[in-house]
DNA sequence: CCTATTTACGAAAGTGCTTTCGTAAATGGT
DNA sequence: ACCATTTACGAAAGCACTTTCGTAAATAGG
């Protein structure tokens, strides 16, 4: 490996000098600073960034927390942390996503970035009351958490409960009144608010909410979804539309209906939430409630970067809009009844 | 932050006898060793991976590379990736997402991972020329790349000339003779390979195949197989099969078909190839070729710490096995003349 | 009870860099 | 030509560890 040592050796001048041209120091000459740049070049030199990090106590690595289930496959997740990852990119930053084992002794992860000496991190998709998070924001790590609100930390999600008032909206404008709720699960955020917003907008409008068409989808999941449609399609009663916490829901709940012998739209009206790709082409095209993955990746970064760099808790909360992007998959009750 | 020297002083024991406690040495007392723990849990004193670092030469590290365009969104990287984290994670690696600037400046990512002193690099779905990639497997930095084939790297990559070939005798045995095969862009070796799989597979069942029935779909994208098949239905001799090399590109395919008025697989059966998750759920369900992202990732995890602990250059290369997943998209022929 | 071996610990040198501060030389002002 | 700045550089301490080797003490061997 060549050194600072090395370059300082081959042009005679001492480690100091050779580390100042590096970081761009004002007190070094124009000739020194060009031979030093050249032996730099001829030997091929690149600093050590584990030395540099040692000595100056910034790794420019941010830590990446998410779902330990879902994975790096998550749509959602990975949507948003793409767009983190671009801002992240042009300030420097590395993104380090990590295992829970320091020398294969199982720790928090909070520990293990502690340990590796990241200058941040940002969590995806938490439980909301996991002891990881709270223990990580009451450390002094910087931190940003995504799809979530809590007091305390720096967060930023999506208007969920604005997010059920466009789904029910929409489809009470399209006649429909016995509207299910294929909810997520409580213990998250997102899950809790769409719940929450959906009560709230059948209120508004004054329409009753029946306790069978409110079934829990579980962690927002193909599966989960499909299994609670199928829970509804045993009823008498049965709904016109389908308000699904989440896309994968959504799909799983229409592949229910089509495998009960029934339509989307033709007989159930269903609207997802997230606006994950696979919606766009699917037949019928997912009428669904759009998460702005990027802006939030973004926003999230920002908020980070903020925090690291002017070294003060300075906490915010940012709620991102959210939109109704109308695709095939609901219908007018009018055109329902014809059937 | 706490370090061996304030454990060292708490206990009085020297710094040398606290490391060696650290790091499991023999030659330390059962007294000492715990007394000296007790003062680590107390004063929660962790590890600075960074002067681990620097002392070892061992970063405990992985450097990831992925194409640039797609990102972390694209399906077969992102399921790639989370098996080869899983394996990683159980020899106590970390995962580094790089950027490509070491101090704003824009380097090659050999390098930059050169300068984060990473254990080893993994690189997925490269183009087959890359300069970059190139240079990576010149240097002496242990590595294994994905969805490639190259003397002289560590390699693992799906059998895509049999993919081709399963794809083919499928439809054969359907009754299609009528074959189109929409590409990958030949600059990525699954596309090449698939490609070239696919005129041998022709031969083989003594199909002709027409120029006008190959079209490139470009970079495995919905937009490039949507565009390709949308030139293939300007055709007045239409075939009744697609090939397409890439489920997005599968899908972008059915959308056209769609568009057009046409229905899958009542006027054409098609085939695409990854199995991606989506696949499964849309309606029909596609057809397609299963890649084993999970083994894949598994056994380049494998290959590449193989690699790195044996500090010598033995260079594999696993050609992975792939199946035909049979769903809805596809048709018998006689069924389709019946139309 | 004396010597040979083992056990338990510490001194010190590395690891590659940053950053403060001191100082000699060069420059400016008059 | 003399003093006051400014400019350009280097010495040295520090960052938090690992690891080799030396040595005193403890144990074993006879």
């Amino acid at each position: 490996m060549v050194t600072i040592y090395d370059i300082a050796k081959k042009t005679g001048y001492s480690i100091s000098t050779v580390s100042k041209v590096l970081n761009n120091y004002s007190d070094v000459g124009e000739k020194t600073k060009r031979k030093i740049s050249e032996a730099v070049d001829e030997l091929g030199y690149y600093p050590s960034s584990s030395a540099r990090t040692l000595s100056t106590k910034r790794s420019w690595t941010i830590g990446v927390v998410f779902d330990e289930d879902s994975g790096i496959e998550h749509p959602f997740f990975n949507a948003t942390i793409e767009s983190f990852k671009k801002s992240a990119e042009k300030e420097g930053y590395d993104l380090l996503f990590a295992s829970n084992n320091i020398g294969s002794e199982p720790k928090s992860y909070v520990d293990h970035f502690l340990y590796r000496g990241v200058d941040g991190v940002v969590v995806v998709c938490s439980e909301m009351d996991s002891p990881e998070l709270k223990k990580l924001i009451e450390s002094d790590l910087p931190s940003v958490v995504v799809d979530l609100d809590m007091r305390g930390a720096n967060v930023v999600y999506s208007d969920n409960i604005h997010g059920s008032e466009l789904a029910i909206d929409h489809l009470h404008s399209l006649g429909h009144t016995k509207i299910a709720h294929l909810h997520g699960s409580t213990t998250q955020f997102a899950g809790q608010q769409r719940l929450e917003g959906f009560y709230s907008v059948m209120k508004k409008h004054g329409l009753t909410v029946h306790d069978e068409y409110v079934v829990d989808g579980g962690l927002f999941t193909y599966e989960g979804g499909k299994a609670a449609m199928e829970q509804i399609l045993k009823l008498t009663d049965l709904p016109t539309a389908i308000y699904a916490a989440g896309d994968m829901m959504a799909i799983g709940a229409i592949t229910a209906i089509q495998e009960a012998g029934l339509s989307v739209p033709d007989d159930f009206s269903v609207v997802g939430f997230d606006d994950i790709k696979i919606g766009r082409f699917m037949t019928p095209g997912l009428t669904t409630i759009r998460q702005e993955t990027t802006l939030i990746g973004k926003t999230a970064a920002n908020l980070l970067f903020e925090q690291i760099n002017s070294m003060e808790r300075q906490l915010m909360s940012v709620k991102v809009p959210v939109r109704l992007v109308e695709r095939a998959s609901c219908q007018s009750i009018s055109k329902i009844n014809q059937v």
